[in-house]
DNA sequence: ATGGTAGCCCAGCTA
């Protein structure tokens, strides 16, 4: 068993695997991730694009699908010592959570409700983002994916329009800021910085950093194109190693982007 | 104030 020195994991939700299929190959052409963490592929796993993935030597594919919703993968090119989809609490009928232990750590690619169907569909988004929480703790962890929460309204382009949005409530910033509490190296705060000269976002001793501080959002829904909020990120625990944290904010300008860009995190073990 | 798009697959739901 070879030690790896560092591992890139891309997170991205790419609403449907197969019709992204071309900026996937992107992705993988240009970063080379060791692991990519997919939120919405939006298919059953009879339907998982595979052989794309084994023909580009991502040979180890763990996926969790449905029919036309929701639906999260790992695919990785180093082999798992073992996966599951159990999240407490998660009634199973939708595909939200998928985790692997890969070289020693756990990774999981989570898509955590949106919660704006009902009160009842709000109350289960809280609780998948507490479930997530406990997931991490006592392990080193790294997860990836759509949380579905501007932690900030500097998370948010157009914080006024957004007032009240299930997206930036405050009771769910409040479980992203437990989230951010329990010994997470904090990759998220880095926006303040980008945001306030005076936090000096580029200085060297900075261990995160965005490729275009610009643009840090994430996800803009397809009908509101001046709208951005990250609501995408990656988290780690009990880890405190050095790590660059990138948000690929030129996928939204492809053709035929997906509603959200990929987040790349290149860790050194 | 409303509706605007995209993906699932062909009606209407989800985001």
């Amino acid at each position: 068993m070879n030690k790896i020195k560092s591992l890139k994991v891309a997170s991205w939700n790419v609403n449907s695997v197969r019709v992204r299929a071309p900026l996937i190959e992107k992705l993988i052409k240009e970063e080379d991730p060791d692991v990519i963490l997919l939120q919405e592929t939006k298919c059953v796993d009879a339907d998982f694009p595979r052989e794309f993935f084994q023909d580009r030597s991502y040979e180890h594919l763990y996926i969790s699908g449905q029919k036309s919703y929701n639906g999260v993968a790992i695919i990785s090119k180093i082999k798992a010592d073992s996966y599951s989809t159990d999240l407490k609490n998660n009634t199973g009928s939708e595909a939200r959570y998928i985790e692997a232990e890969i070289s020693g750590l756990r990774i999981a690619s989570a898509y955590v409700p949106c919660g704006n169907k009902s009160d009842e569909a709000y109350e289960y988004k809280k609780e998948f983002l507490s479930n997530i929480n406990t997931q991490m703790k006592g392990s080193k962890f790294i997860v990836g994916g759509d949380f579905n929460v501007a932690i900030n309204d500097l998370d948010i382009q157009t914080p006024k329009k957004w007032e009240g949005s299930v997206l930036c409530r405050d009771d769910v910033r409040e479980k992203m800021h437990d989230l951010q509490k329990s010994n997470f190296i904090d990759h998220a705060k880095t926006l303040e910085e980008m945001y306030d000269p005076s936090k000096s976002i580029n200085k060297e001793n900075s261990n995160t950093k965005s490729r275009d501080s610009k643009m840090p959002f994430t996800w803009w829904d397809y009908r509101r194109p001046n709208e951005g909020l990250r609501i995408d990120y990656i988290f780690t625990s009990e880890m405190n190693n050095e790590c660059n944290l990138e948000t690929l904010a030129e996928y939204r300008w492809l053709e035929r982007p997906s509603d959200h860009v990929p987040l790349l995190l290149e860790i050194k073990l």
